[in-house]
RNA sequence: GCCCCCGUUGUGUAGUGGCCUAGCACGCCGCCCUCUCAAGGCGGUAGCGCCGGUUCGAAUCCGGUCGGGGGUACCA
């Protein structure tokens, strides 16, 4: 581990600046869906922007104009706004270095282009494709540093009209310093480069078109960001884009590089990076399954960070009010499910009932538990079934096999076959003959009473354990041998229900 | 190949030379509670990658080594 990191002094996390002047982004491609590894990445920089009382900006990589849809954009928005992660600036909100967009920008970038290539920081470089390959072949074979090679940097006149004469369209490449460049990572300390492992890279396809390699740090110049947190993949191109921050900043644009921190990245199976083909990577799935924001970011927050070392659930008010860049593990951290569900269901737990059974309702809707609108007597069923359940799930979506019993109509109920393979054999039905029997004359239908009906007729009266006596005709009545405590559902079903299901079994 | 990052139980972490016979959480196992499942309580399992060095003393400092990951594009 670094030590640097934690000796950091605070003012150089800030450089000089105020709290309140620190702005970070996050800067999204609206391919699909957010990935979680995005999301955590969002949650850090919201973390830090709210700890310092600063600006989080929104902007969306769209260049890639192939890759994007509309969709995507929309996918992206509704995912923040589910997560409850809020930006100052960007899309929906506005502000003063839009737009927000980066297809809305591709003049900016040709505009920038041009200046950096007047400047001398950036030239035409008319190799191809292939004969850049080729060269890097080579190199690599030579055990040396495989890049491109510099070959097009001091062109002479004579050169260029040749190569045009060809009809070969340049690319616009960086021109890099030579000079090593180091910088102090917030999360890893000092790291630097060697100016012969950095070579000159390409800022404007053959065809025009800006890359990310340029889009990027332009935008971040240009709307002053002063703090980049982003996954530790992007670690080895940093020193080109430190070399273009200094370059635009000689021009006038921005005032050179941001204080970087690379976040440890999030690996899936195995050992590798979680990606968007494994299962689990794509935050709609979290939501469809019903885990609840506070749990999914409380749980990527403790991916390379914690609060405290005795606690891990917290708020994302407690989260960002602790929050310190420079407690950021840089170990790559191995994304656990099961982890992941256990806060979640801690959050559950925390929740007040009345949120809780508002936030189970679209699950319940979308299980056909319940329709699309909730009539009174279903909503008082529901809250008076919500304590019984908000201790026994891990995610809202299992509210629905869980619950389904109580709302479902006699007609449309059914039974687990497994469950009642086990359970309703010839001893299991006779146990519910009795139950009926002695829950049919019973006078007061609540709980207690039922509970003792129940004790009397089939512990007492049958002899049998509680764990046998309760099982057929939790089956009988639930339709499942996993449902909320017993007496209290037969309560909730209410009287002529309970007979009628119990009854129903005899007759099967 | 070259460059960069990382290396504490199965997983996430605490640990900044003695408080460490290494703490916490999840998982897993067992017990208690108990009408099922949970929740809760109690207990258990398992770790400093390796080798040298510095030091009275190292998980902590240094060197090496091994291992893992990332990058190496007219992708982002």
């Amino acid at each position: 581990m670094t030590d640097a990191p934690a000796s950091t002094p605070l003012d150089d996390v800030l450089g000089g600046l105020e709290p309140n002047q620190v702005r970070v982004r996050f800067p999204p491609s609206p391919t699909g869906s957010l990935h979680v590894g995005n999301v955590r990445s969002a949650l850090f920089n919201w973390a830090f922007a709210r700890h310092f009382g600063g600006t989080l900006v929104l902007r969306i990589e769209d260049t890639d104009l192939a890759r994007n849809t509309p969709e995507g954009y929309a996918s992206v928005i509704d995912s923040l706004r589910w997560l409850g992660i809020d930006w100052d600036e960007g899309p929906e909100v506005g502000g003063p270095y839009g737009p927000y967009l980066q297809s809305e920008r591709f003049d900016i970038y040709e505009d920038v282009a041009r200046r950096l290539r007047d400047a001398g920081k950036a030239y035409d470089c008319y190799c191809t494709q292939e004969e850049v390959e080729q060269r890097r072949e080579a190199a690599r074979a030579e055990k040396r540093t495989s890049g491109y090679d510099g070959h097009c940097r001091s062109l002479t006149q004579e050169q260029v009209d040749a190569y045009r004469a060809e009809g070969r369209n340049p690319v616009l490449r960086f021109r890099m310093p030579d000079q090593p460049i180091t910088f102090t990572d917030l999360v890893r300390g000092e790291i630097s480069f060697l100016p012969e492992h950095v070579p000159d890279y390409v800022l404007v396809r053959g065809n025009g078109h800006p890359l990310y390699t340029l889009v990027n740090p332009v935008d971040d110049a240009m709307m002053q960001i002063t703090h980049v947190l982003r996954g530790e993949d992007l670690l080895p191109s940093t020193p080109r884009q430190v070399a273009l921050y200094d370059a635009l900043a000689e021009l006038g644009i921005g005032k050179g590089a941001p204080r970087f921190g690379h976040l440890p990245i999030v690996m899936g199976e195995g050992n590798k990076r979680l990606s968007k083909r494994d299962r689990g990577s794509g935050l709609a799935e979290y939501i469809e399954r019903g885990f609840v924001p506070e749990g999914v970011l409380n749980y990527l927050a403790l991916l390379g960070w914690g609060i405290a070392e005795d606690r891990d659930v917290f708020s994302m008010q407690e989260m960002a009010d602790a929050f310190d860049i420079r407690r950021v593990n840089p170990n790559p951290a191995r994304f656990d499910l099961k982890k992941c569900e256990a806060i979640n269901a801690a959050h559950l737990r925390m929740l007040d009932l009345e949120e809780f059974t508002d936030r189970m309702v679209p699950y319940l809707q979308r299980g056909r538990v319940l329709g699309g609108s909730v009539t009174e007597s279903e909503r008082d069923l529901l809250a008076a079934a919500a304590p019984l359940v908000k201790e026994r799930i891990t995610t809202l979506g299992e509210s629905v096999e869980m619950l389904g019993f109580l709302f479902v109509d006699d007609a449309s109920f059914q039974r687990d076959p497994a469950d009642v393979e086990k359970l309703l054999d010839e001893s299991g039905r006779e146990v519910v003959k009795v139950a009926h029997d002695a829950l049919s004359e019973l006078g007061s239908w609540t709980t207690p009473d039922i509970e003792e009906a129940l004790r009397v007729a089939l512990v007492d009266g049958l002899g049998l354990k509680p764990r046998k006596a309760f099982g057929p005709v939790r089956v009988a009545v639930t339709g499942r041998r996993v449902s909320p405590p017993l007496f209290e559902s037969l309560e909730l079903l209410g009287r002529e229900r309970s007979l009628s299901r119990l009854a129903s079994v005899d007759g099967d």
